[in-house]
DNA sequence: TCATATAGGACAGATCGCGACCTACATGGC
DNA sequence: GCCATGTAGGTCGCGATCTGTCCTATATGA
């Protein structure tokens, strides 16, 4: 059996640690002699993973940051840890590594135990609300169901509930998982209807894997995430927002991060904020964090709301009598 | 050389993959034999990572959850997408996880390849700010290095700012990094006044280990935690939020999480909310996320601060004229 | 200066990995 | 019901390699 490999493992796993390592510690932990220590951390840096070495009285082996990514050797809660932030981020795509995080979950969670998973699920589910307005989030394991079946090019089907309400079943074969505009959405060969279609990931219900791979279908556009943009700027007109903030621009750029949109400078002390207004509760709560003052010039429909919910905190803040 | 571990850490990342591989495909990717690729996956199995196998014409290997975690192989993409979730995990502690997100980050920091780094530190500068409001969020580098410090039981050299404004040098001997109230607490030995002491995270600057380790100290108390809240609670009185909320109990809880405070129905359409409150933003714009209407009782800053938010939103959508 | 740490060469013996056969069994399509 | 294709596993022999026990060189801090 792999003696060694299991060996490697366990050391590796050791040195993943913030401390330092004398070898003679090792060779008492891993119950092999100090020289074969040595030769472990020598076939490890042959392994790419450059294991530093302080010489000396006090010396000892640690694992250093390298060219390539060592196998990470997580205890339980560490992998707990990292699902439950995974699942926040994929609840919460502002970033330009959304896919990333949602590939990782994948991995993560098709591996991990299932003991772990239901401390997940119930820290998860404490902590997603936490920004979502009134926009209802979306599952983290459809999203990954969804993602593996792109990735596995495997039939998926699923219940599908359209804007007005009505539900359809439907049978897909998945080709990419895209976001835009902080939503997340599927994209995907509809075999009914014999043409490509984009789902909104949060209107998906039960999705499970056929087991069926097909061939790969070629892509009606060489970038999935310009085919979902332009099919839905062209279904649903999207409204922009304009505001003016009492922000210095570098100031609102730096706090509002690249996806809220575009900051220009009015003065030194203002700037005009331009960008899509897909969820109109995520906004206004996020102009409202900047703690300064603002008015909001379009969309109209963003106004009543930013009305509405100041007359809302007015109303809770009243003094009591 | 480790021929055979470095093909098993190849085999386990494809393994990883939501994908299926048929034993031929793996062996043609490993090139070796078939039968060593059964040998292989029998090895895997016997070092506890339960390989799951479909067979029949369209079979295939894939890695299944087991009892114990394995080695997570990341691409370059998943692994800055851990490390931002990880992040803004930290930045944000409300969990019960938030030490291990930290011993997380850490394991993951030490080894990430700098060009990688970068890229982590771009990306999470402009999704950190998300949530915070007025507050400074804790660098989570520096949160790193003072639980790096606390487990190698390594002398740490800092700058602390304390609530005044002065700023003082510090060496201490890191005991346990914990979260109190939506913050960052260590709790160390400060070998300048021979005594334990509690720094908050935020208003510690630059701090590097020394690198000289010092035997265990016997800790005040049992529980760390515990000794932070004593020591915090009786320093700052901390005044407690009250609240009604126009929403069922059950609701309110699930949505508010553990750490907002205790929710107690009134009747089946209301609540009340009892919680320390420790910063205001973050309350009220919880509070205001639900989405219903709701009182403040308790305290009159809060009230305070809500009306002060309610006039600022309510001139923001003013109908521009 | 000395103790203690990493670094690495040489050697002998035992172990084990590998490929090349083989059979058994499960599954899905024809 | 048959056949193709996949996993599962036994056996055998050759060769590689892993391990422990020596050995020496070298860097570092008290």
């Amino acid at each position: 059996m792999g003696d060694m490999s299991a060996r490697l493992l366990a050391l590796l796993s050791l040195l993943q640690t913030p401390r330092e390592w004398p070898g003679s510690e090792l060779a008492e932990r891993l119950e092999v002699s100090p020289r074969t220590i040595r030769r472990d951390i020598d076939r490890l840096r042959e392994l790419g993973y450059p294991v530093q070495a302080t010489m000396g009285a006090v010396g000892g082996y640690r694992l250093a940051a390298g060219t390539a990514m060592p196998p990470l050797l997580l205890d339980d809660e560490e992998a707990v840890a990292i699902a439950v932030g995974l699942r926040t981020a994929a609840a919460h795509p502002v970033d330009g590594i959304e896919e990333a995080s949602v590939r990782a979950l994948a991995k993560l969670e098709q591996v991990l135990p299932s003991r772990l998973r239901h401390r997940v699920g119930a820290l998860a589910a404490a902590t997603v609300p936490m920004l979502a307005g009134a926009e209802p989030p979306v599952d983290p394991r459809t999203l990954v169901v969804l993602a593996g079946a792109a990735a596995n090019r495997e039939r998926l089907r699923f219940a599908y509930r359209s804007g007005d309400g009505t539900e359809t079943k439907r049978l897909t074969e998945p080709y990419r998982l895209v976001t835009a505009g902080r939503r997340w959405y599927l994209l995907a060969y509809d075999n009914d209807r014999d043409d490509w279609r984009i789902f909104r990931a949060d209107r998906i219900g039960a999705p499970h894997p056929t087991g069926v791979r097909v061939p790969a279908r070629v892509p009606p556009e060489q970038d999935p995430a310009a085919f979902v943009a332009a099919r839905l700027y062209s279904s649903a007109p999207v409204y922009e927002v304009v505001a003016t903030l009492r922000l210095p621009a570098g100031q609102a750029a730096g706090r509002l991060g690249a996806a809220a949109g575009h900051v220009e400078p009015i003065d030194d002390h203002s700037c005009r904020l331009r960008g899509p207004a897909d969820t109109l509760e995520w906004l206004a709560s996020r102009l409202l964090m900047l703690g300064c003052e603002f008015e909001v010039h379009e969309p109209p429909e963003l106004r009543a709301y930013l009305r509405a919910l100041g007359a809302r905190a007015t109303r809770a803040g009243a003094v009591s009598g």
